[in-house]
DNA sequence: GCGTAAACGAGACGGTACGTCCGGTCTTATT
DNA sequence: AATAAGACCGGACGTACCGTCTCGTTTACGC
């Protein structure tokens, strides 16, 4: 029987330099040599306090990025995936703004170090994909979804391939770094993948 | 200064074991529980030997990944990119079998741990880009350009965009087990690029 | 400012389940591995109600032995150190019963470890000299004062010494297991130290 | 299978500096708080050197103290136990020089620590007895057997218990501190162990 | 008999050291 | 000179306890 500990009595005040810590960190000395004493003696806490409640470095990160992610889209009015009608403008409004974020190294060193141990470790690639990754392909799939009740999209168009092939490449090119990644990409790429899927412009028949 | 072994000496006994040794390791244990120790244990080496040719398990994963990719190559009687004159079958053709090949334990492991560890050490990376991945795209390239100098795409396309395009979803679902793989979706992808670029059949204008 | 608790409220039932706790675990586990969580874990108790009372597990286990001491004492029926007039007698039914005592599992591992400790700290050490070592010394003095008074020992008799002739030899073997304590040692003892220190019998001259 | 290092190949610069450490920081902090970690720093030295021939910090102790009685022995011109022919003046003279090393603090602590330490683990006290104390206990039964040989002892005198009668009672004062060392100490105590036994000074009756 | 302050059980916390594992370097003897 | 073997220094691992510090919950006095 593994003793859980209990949460009503956690300190909060540890657990976000804890948090804190390994964002820092993971931008100042990489992934690979980031280290849980590393992060303990930063945060000002004890080791047992970051393994009382994480199981692995790799878990800390989730919960950091996760947190950097609710902050960052607070902080930046983010109000959900936009809507102007005009399929095309709002994702390549998305798709460029994705560019961005991965340009930032904010963002960059948490989320590739969690990609790459996510790829390499099942369980924590799961964890990875359901809490960070699927919410965002969600709000993905709802807009195409409007579009294609709204019938700019054919009734039988795979929502699903749809998304992976907007954001494949793109994360394709950000994790493996084959071509510098450009809003100019993002914007290609959408005007590919919509003609590939047979969008047609607000009501009228596509006459490009 | 360090001093540069002299390679014409080198024990190719000991270096074909590394290899192997490095290959059933990373496949047992998974890159992570992958040390250096193991490996010479493995292959009855000193470490030295190992340190004196490579200089950290990645480079030996990748020296044993590209032999592997060799040999596979070999015994698949692998004559290059099929060119049979049908753009959309080929493609599917190949994105079948890099499916098949992504779901061999033998290649699974080495070859994610690999993409992984170079997408948190840039280095690598390049080194891994360069010699393992960037290869297989020219091939790609080249059966693309080749069908756009027979007119079956428009003379604008975007070679390099369109491997991607292709590529970078099924990499996409591979490494982060979005869901899963099949033919299907490699052939579905192929069809929705193809469409997207404006693929003619053979000479023949799009009847579709 | 420490602040001191208030002693009239103290728990008496904590207190008795935290020294027969020590005394059960130094037992089983003996001292270098007796800790104070598994203490307080095994008495039911706080590990804040033993760090109240007490400054160290070797505190709590002074004063548990000298519970037990007092226990023993009581059930064993002990009136004081025996004197029938014969001191030799009286002095090896006293070591014999040292010597069963020192072979008692139950006083073994705690009065060890309190020694073993003592000689390490000086503070402890004399605490427990003071409280569990120097009031059985003053019983051996009382009754060889008395034999002195009573002639059988010469005036001029250091009775310190012969105190420590008597008991060092036997501690000595007992702490250090340099050879088997017995009865038969514990009797040769009394005789060379009493021969040594001018012994006389009851009133007559020693015609040994 | 537990793998036994290779003897041959150690390193006598680290075991001198391991064995130097250990009595530099046992004398600094005490034997409680000295630590591996601590020996190992002091010593320039990685732990797990430490680990790799010792067992236990006790136990580099024991290797230390029988080094430093080594060498001791050595520069003190240490030629064997003295035998004058007059019993009472060489035992008087050993005792003496013991109590002067209890009273060095090179000595003091690492003894006093092993001697505790040794009565709590069972095992090193065997260790310890063995190797360091039975040696010099020896050497006191030795030179009572040359008295009793020499007609200055009984026939029947029990070498060993003497010995314990004479190294008991001190011992017992340096390691619980009843009362102060001091050469009138071991010099009565001599005295009283020797008439105990049948003393004979040398061909003369005893006319004390 | 009721309110309150102290002792209490529980256990989270910042730390220290444990004993192990492995990285990367160096040494020795062998081939 | 490259190799198999492995000792070495260093440093992070994950665990066990330390002694301190809240948390509610009894408990027993003083009003």
């Amino acid at each position: 029987m593994t003793k859980t500990p209990d949460a009503t009595r956690r300190s909060d005040r540890s657990r976000r330099a804890i948090l804190d810590a390994s964002l820092v960190l993971v931008g100042e000395v990489g992934y690979n040599k980031l280290t849980i004493e590393a992060i303990a003696a930063r945060a000002g806490v004890g080791k047992q306090t970051i393994y009382r409640w994480w199981s692995s470095k790799a878990e800390v990160l989730l919960d950091a990025s996760l947190a950097l992610a609710g902050e960052a889209g607070a902080e930046a009015g983010w109000t959900g995936f936009p809507d102007t009608g005009d399929l095309a403008a709002d994702l390549k409004a998305v798709l460029r703004a994705t560019v961005d974020e991965f340009a930032d190294a904010r963002y960059e060193a948490p989320v590739r170090a969690l990609t790459a141990a996510g790829a390499t470790d099942p369980e924590l690639g799961a964890r990875f994909t359901q809490r960070l990754l699927e919410p965002q392909l969600a709000l993905y799939e709802a807009r195409l979804r409007s579009a294609r009740e709204a019938g700019q999209l054919p009734a039988g168009t795979d929502l699903r391939l749809t998304v992976e092939m907007l954001v494949g490449p793109l994360t394709y090119r950000w994790l493996l770094r084959t071509a510098p990644l450009t809003h100019g990409f993002a914007d290609a790429l959408v005007d590919r993948v919509l003609a590939g899927v047979g969008y047609v412009t607000a009501g009228r028949p596509d006459s490009r």
